[in-house]
DNA sequence: CTTGACCTTGTACCATGGTGCAAGGTGTAC
DNA sequence: GTACACCTTGCACCATGGTACAAGGTCAAG
């Protein structure tokens, strides 16, 4: 199996080269090593940490957050109990967002009930749904 | 009830007030009104809405999909069905985000758990616990 | 009627997360 | 050896989401 330069990893998930070195220069994803002209050298695993740093951007994390959950991952031979304390860090901040979500979604749904249950009346109980959404960021 | 300076709400919410004019810029958060001498007026109605913005930013949402989400509240006399329409779009986002998060989440339970199991081995299956979450963006 | 806290507009600046461009080296194909 | 696609560095620029600062008006207290 031989080793990618960066313009087959940077078509392989669809971001542009430059992205790729800015996220580099951001410590995401260093390459496998150098060619002896200069070419970075990458592995398949750079395409999976690329896949990942997408995905996970869509879902609200910085790069410095995402940064943090791939360096769970590189540090991982050192010392497994430190890691485990992180990521149960990373579980707690993941589970807030998802509770924080599914609060919305069922404002949303309550917000689409009204909608289809009161066409009728031309007021939407949609001003009072949102104030629920007031405790927020514990 | 007697009506609200910039400062008060700023201060209640926890945001400068250049930011609470900032996002009046965006048409997130316009002013009940101006005194006679051009102060803006606010009311408690405000105060929510900075709350939702502050909490929907941390979920990940940008200030174009924020105003979208506080949309839905502003036009909510004029056509419901209209309106359900677009609560159903952004059900289906937040959804597809609680998907991917709670995927995230059993990963790094995942983790955790080998972390705490291996402590032996000293190779922690983290470098392929990620790997699972190449599909990704339906 | 002045002091101080507050408000106004306008403009400039900042960090984050990129994106593009110029000038030049590499490497294979003809 | 000369295209051509690809790589290198470096620097400049962009949008988003603020943040700060200057110059001036407002208003209640003393």
């Amino acid at each position: 199996m031989t080793d990618l330069r960066i313009g087959e990893v940077a078509r392989t998930v669809g971001v542009p080269v430059q992205t790729v070195r800015y996220y580099e220069r951001r410590g995401l994803c260093p390459p496998e090593g150098r060619t002896p002209s200069g070419y970075r050298r990458y592995t398949e695993a750079t395409i999976a940490r690329l896949n990942f740093i997408r995905h996970a951007k869509e879902l609200g994390f910085t790069l410095r957050e995402i940064g943090e959950l791939l360096d769970l991952r590189l540090h991982s031979k050192d010392a497994c109990a430190r890691v485990e304390q992180r990521v149960e860090e990373k579980i707690g901040l993941v589970t807030r967002r998802i509770r924080d979500l599914t609060r919305l979604r069922k404002t949303l749904e309550g917000m689409a009930e009204s909608c289809r249950n009161q066409e009728l009346t031309g007021e939407c109980p949609i001003l009072e749904a949102l104030e629920q959404h007031e405790d927020g960021t514990p």
